[in-house]
DNA sequence: GGTGATCCTCACGGTTCCCTAACGGGCCGC
DNA sequence: GCGGCCCGTTAGGGAACCGTGAGGATCACC
């Protein structure tokens, strides 16, 4: 369970990241809002802690950034009373707002509701089947489903996925049949700033179904939508 | 959207019917923890606005119970401000905490946070039939509905829409047998500033109905209305 | 310091999509 | 009957997009 904690306090970080830590969560820090969003893109983290009012970006707009690509729990706190920055704060897609100060056991308990109401990750069926290959989303290996032993430890070998391939990877199979937009994988696989560089998934696409597809020239498993983004087809 | 609102403070019930049914929610009332429970279980609301410290059934208890066969959001309202009390109510269940005296715009907002949360529980709304196709908005796809294993197979690889064929049917989709003028469909799918191209429409829309209706000489989902725009008839 | 893997940049054909333009048919007023 | 208006339809050019290959930059590891 990783929470990206978000705020400039230095005494209240400190605070939060024992207490978090002596609770079992992994913890990370970001100290402004740019390195907010960075840290959200590049680490994924299961629910974020973000404090308003930190230098660099405004906090809704650390909220509206983060929701453009991801769906994670976002838990505010702050030293504003105002139900305006309340209202504003949770329609940007906040999930709750604490005002400080706060009690230490509350927001424990307010940290454990998102995190019950947050899809988990390593649910079920983390094996999935692409044509000859059996896929394993946690121990991050691939087989072949076709039944040998010593033929299927050789085909295992010769598939090899870097990280970036196992991201983009995941994110396929986590929707199946759904469209993804170029907008969103870009935003979680290379974080938000990259959102336009289109370049980067048509790479990475290729390497993905040249090395799962059947026949990587004629895809059935990985569909390109022209003009909108890519599919993945069971 | 149907809120269950169990609290049986009179005054406090009448203000908060009234101004969630000008929201557009659909208020149940509930006045006791007993009932609140039982219309949990025969109404199968969206979400559950409930106060604790009602008559007859514990608070907390009324959340485990419900908590016991449902997903469905809980937002506790109360006068208490004990934090143990809060972790108590989160712990069992709630997915929200909310003291008052409160705002009502706040609340209003929280509300909106639970409800965007939560999905649906299993029918998606975005799916909408057309003839013997069903479009799924999210996803982006298009199948057909009638049993057929291999011809549904052989429809649903054929029925593929553009971007723009895409953005020119959400539109009809979300209102339906609403008249959408031309201006209004120009505005939004092609921007402000094409307001007066009428020649964009009738080619896509043309092309919806080449690919979406029975017999596309003859619409009947599509519909023209001379002079002013198209209207979507399910 | 060398080596290998991974990630990113750049440039080049092929395909798809979007828009422009023109033509035919139904409806209305004259 | 006739001309104008609006709608539906078809064809084609230009632009954007996608797939692919080669090569440099960066980093971990030996």
């Amino acid at each position: 369970m990783k929470i990206l904690l978000a705020d400039d306090d230095e005494q209240l970080q400190r605070a939060l990241r024992i207490t978090l830590g002596a609770r079992g969560y992994e913890v990370i820090a970001a100290r402004d809002g740019a390195e907010a969003i960075d840290l959200a893109a590049t680490t994924h983290p299961d629910l974020i802690l973000l404090d308003l009012g930190m230098p660099k970006v405004e906090g809704v707009d650390v909220i509206r950034a983060v929701r453009a690509w991801s769906k994670v729990p976002i838990l505010v706190l702050s030293g504003r009373t105002d139900s305006a920055e309340k209202v504003d704060a949770l329609d940007a897609g906040a999930d709750d707002y604490v005002t400080k100060p706060f009690a230490m056991d509350e927001l424990l308990a307010r940290i454990r509701a998102r995190a019950r109401a947050a899809p988990g990750d390593e649910g079920d069926a983390a094996e999935v089947a692409i044509g000859d290959l059996t896929v394993d989303l946690v121990a991050k290996t691939i087989r072949s489903s076709a039944g040998g032993g010593s033929k299927g430890r050789a085909a295992a070998a010769s598939v090899r996925l870097t990280p970036t391939e196992w991201r983009l990877l995941e994110l396929f199979l986590k929707n199946p049949g759904k469209l993804l937009t170029r907008q969103m994988l870009l935003g979680e696989v290379w974080g938000p700033y990259h959102a336009n560089d289109a370049g980067y998934l048509r790479l990475y696409v290729a390497q993905l179904r040249r090395k799962l597809e059947p026949t990587p020239s004629e895809p059935r498993y990985f569909l390109t939508e022209p003009g909108m983004g890519y599919r993945f087809e069971p």
